[in-house]
DNA sequence: CTGTGTGCAAAACGTTTGCATGCCT
DNA sequence: AGGCATGCAAACGTTTTGCACACAG
């Protein structure tokens, strides 16, 4: 995603409104590598916002994603996950604690085969590796 | 998965018991290329066998997908989705109409970095691609 | 001042669970 | 006969929605 500074007047060319809940949910989120939930993110912004609802981070998040600002990760069937790097990169998850994180080294691009092309075209993809990280093997 | 005859004797052996229910999921996805939700597997059998609920559906995937005879298919946010397929290939998700279709051409197998390796044990991946199929665009 | 944003409560949605009954082996 | 399977209803966790009020522009 862009810096906050830029995302503020994302908004407000688009005439969003810049309410506090809304700075506090860009600060959280930028350079943020943890892939929050919608969860995660109200349980970090109640702590200099107590009074915020889930309603307004679900509203925001989505108003983010649409923009492109934020990307939708579907790794884990019971929530959304969020991540404000939007270039293309692995996620490994870690199936005893749940953890996702990056890879961006040594990166392979997959590459359709031109027949599925012609039948397809692709504006997105996401590669993930399910396995155990060291600390819980 | 196994042809039905197998998944039969695999059951047994375990001695879990073959019921006219779960012969009907059985054949719903053997050979199924959908990556049918629960739901979609439900509607289907309800066909054949009207009586039968939900939950034994949920169950019968459960167990079936606990004992590796089908895949969890982490595509959509919404629902899970089940392949019988338990090969590694590629998913392409039409973002319109939701189709998942699988690719198994030219299959390109992403590697990890070896530093990764000594920190995190794969088990298994995903790749999808998300985009518009032609009869949507 | 106008219209968008907020927050509450309730609904919606897919999934899971407790439990009494049914039926496969 | 014994124990696993079924199916109902209720619980669950996450996300969405309707609506009245608040506040940014």
């Amino acid at each position: 995603m862009d810096t906050v500074d830029n995302l503020v007047e994302k908004f407000k060319s688009k005439r969003l409104k810049i309410t506090p809940q809304r700075l506090g949910i860009f600060r959280i989120l930028e350079g943020n590598s943890t892939h929050p939930s919608a969860e995660d993110v109200f349980k970090e912004i109640r702590e200099s916002y107590p009074t915020i609802s889930f309603t307004t981070v679900y509203k925001t998040l989505e108003i983010m994603e649409k923009m492109g600002e934020i990307l939708k990760v579907t790794i884990d069937e019971q929530r959304k996950h969020y991540d404000p790097d939007t270039n293309v990169h692995y996620h490994i998850i870690c199936s005893k604690c749940n953890k996702i994180s990056d890879i961006k080294k040594e990166y392979v691009k997959p590459r359709l085969p031109r027949e599925v092309l012609d039948e397809f075209t692709p504006s997105s993809y996401q590669i993930s590796f399910y396995g155990t990280c060291k600390k819980c093997r």
